[in-house]
DNA sequence: CCCGTTTTGGATTGATCAGTACATAATCAG
DNA sequence: CTGATTATGTACTGATCAATCCAAAACGGG
């Protein structure tokens, strides 16, 4: 029929995702993207139509990997719902420690958008509150269950304990970024549960 | 002797360092720095030297000023060392609420400049670091000081006390980026405040 | 083998970027 | 009033931005 593309999207996407991670939206040009992705111009063009749709793509890939592994955790029946929730946040450790460059982590693609982008990108934004909800759910159905396992003792209501958390999470990660090492976001990290056993 | 400037240095400087604070250094051109402190190129240029120089001196200014209004609080001899603790959390949430914009919040630029810039900028890196510092080193001593009174827990040592708390304040600035209004903010707050209460 | 279709590389577009050059304007010391 | 000095406005610089154009290349169905 036509001359097929010669090179795999999802690697592309990938190495663009990668690329939009570390360096941000708006520092992260065209010319990075060709070289990040190993593609020419017109290739990343007639794949992504544009910068701004390779970026809301890298965004959504990244989400949805990032919640896959993470919902995957907290619906482990294997665990008890704190448990869970402590692999969660040992997941999230050891994510901050292997991306470390240069004594600075580059902390979570999602949170940097928030941050960088703001309400300035609405499509980001959507990818990103939805995400945002599916994370609060899973987390407030942990917690419920713990709550009702008596292994999670809180006055506080799961709703708002599963924000706590993921706020918690959205520190660790910017902690991360400022430069600080395993053994202090670790120390955040199991801080944090301490408001969960009162 | 000369002529003088027709503007006022440091209300310049603070409409900078609010353009810095609302799109992030990148996506702020020196076009937008004129229209914002409604100087001409020249002027700018003239007075700081660079774009970059103008941000470095921005993020200081604000740094400052911030560390200011926090160490005030936490300092204060009037308040208890938890009230201070909720003192200062409460000037957050109040800040966030603020800066709403649109349903969303601008967050903290110190912490946007972490996340936005990471490593990449040596200057920056600096100022916040040692802006951090400080904050760690007053939290600590406010914790120490609590802990000793027995209205916080001694569970765990005052320096990871402070760094978890710090690590919450800026997971409730990007829950404000992010959206979150006032209630669920407020609820991050107390709910991290659980960690820390015998 | 060849034609229709798509991909690809390279040159190019106009816009915008940070920063500069320079002439003019404003100030004050004398 | 004059001259030294600094500020300001405007026009401009080369570089880089995202995006496009187009011709050549690569494929598969017939």
């Amino acid at each position: 029929m036509a001359r097929p593309k010669n090179f795999d999207e999802e690697r592309a996407l990938d190495a663009a995702m990668r690329a939009f991670w570390v360096n941000g939206y708006h520092a992260t040009s065209t010319q990075d993207l060709c070289e990040a992705t190993g593609l020419g111009r017109s290739s990343i063009y007639n794949t992504f139509t544009s910068k701004h749709e390779l970026f809301t793509r890298a965004l959504s890939r990244y989400a949805e990997a990032m919640s896959a592994r993470q919902l995957q955790i907290l619906e482990d029946s294997g665990r008890s719902p704190l448990g869970r929730i402590r692999a969660l946040l040992e997941l999230v450790l050891a994510g901050e420690e292997e991306n470390r460059r240069g004594g600075r982590g580059i902390g979570c693609l999602t949170v940097n958008t928030v941050v960088e982008l703001g309400d300035t990108d609405p499509e980001a934004a959507r990818v990103i509150d939805r995400d945002h909800d599916r994370r609060i759910a899973a987390l407030r159905a942990v917690i419920e269950q713990g709550q009702r396992d008596g292994e999670i003792r809180t006055s506080r209501d799961a709703e708002q304990f599963a924000r706590f958390l993921n706020s918690v999470v959205a520190g660790i990660r910017v902690a991360g970024q400022g430069g600080a090492d395993r053994e202090v976001l670790e120390g955040i990290a199991v801080t944090a549960l301490d408001a969960l056993i009162v």
